[in-house]
DNA sequence: AGTTTTTGTTAGACTTACCTAACATTTCTG
DNA sequence: CAGAAATGTTAGGTAAGTCTAACAAAAACT
């Protein structure tokens, strides 16, 4: 399981995926826009999706998920969240750039790098040990380029 | 300056750029297995390198990259080392994996988030706070699946 | 130097994924 | 409910980037 997709197949499930969790059925314009595609393409991808199992698309109709195509449009939803969530909280970049990264790792890392990101997320979480303030503290240094006082403080007075 | 490339031609230019540290002048056999690619199709890429003026290559000859050539290499080999330490040291990844998630991610990463990798990376060596014992707790973290000792004391003295 | 081996190139085909233009269907609206 | 507007599809083209098979040049080895 868990076969590997190329990247714009990836896109279209994703995008089904998402568009899926709305109130109204998907249609191509729409994907065709969350895309940035012209409508034949959408047309074009639809066809292979459809026979490759992955999604139920007749003609003029609706467009929706085979359990198989929802499967893999989760989990590559599951990998978006976890990047942009990464990218914004551990490393501090605005929403925007976040989701755009996401979008082209999301593609691409590898299971473990992703496992990796999450358990540092958790980690940073639990740890007791200042760790909770790491994010702001490394946010601080980010913005003004130094370190912010109480780590200053403590070094002067370590020597 | 610094035009987009496609990661196909960055991974040329990137291969070129090491092999050329090397002794040896640049041959078509080597990107060939580097790249893991027929030589034919290596062939091809030398010719439109060299069209776009990032590579000079004539027929049965060395293989050199132009100045515009290095210096997009460069760019390249840049954010590679940059990714692939942040995953090692930061994320506690194998260097194989480490290796391997940065020939990808180099292709798509934005200039911001790169930067702050390299900044997250500044920052917890520079910041006496603990942080530099940061990495070190992760990777108990990672490997024991629990809190090291030291967090878990601190954490009932709290109570 | 001549022959074999290795390396490199050309030619031609294939895949993916996109596009435009033209045509078809559906949906909206008077 | 008929025509207009919006949406969707088909047909045909293009660009990247890869491949195999056949041919050409260079290098290596007697």
């Amino acid at each position: 399981m868990a076969k590997k997709y190329s990247a714009s197949v990836e896109d279209y499930l994703e995008a089904i995926a998402n568009l899926h969790k709305g109130e109204k059925a998907v249609k191509v314009k729409q994907l065709s826009r969350m895309l940035n595609v012209k409508m034949p393409s959408v047309t074009a991808a639809l066809q292979k999706l459809s026979e490759e199992g992955l999604v139920v698309h007749e003609k003029y109709g609706h467009i929706e998920l085979t359990p198989e195509g929802n499967e893999a449009a989760d989990d590559v939803i599951r990998r978006h969240k976890a990047l942009s969530r990464f990218l914004a909280q551990a490393l501090g970049i605005d929403q925007k750039t976040a989701e755009e990264d996401a979008c082209k790792i999301e593609h691409v890392i590898s299971p473990l790098t992703l496992e990796r990101m999450i358990k540092f997320m958790e980690f940073v979480e639990v740890c007791p040990l200042g760790e909770a303030k790491f994010p702001q503290r490394y946010r601080y240094y980010l913005e003004h380029g130094e370190l912010p006082p109480e780590c200053l403080e403590r070094r002067s007075g370590e020597r």
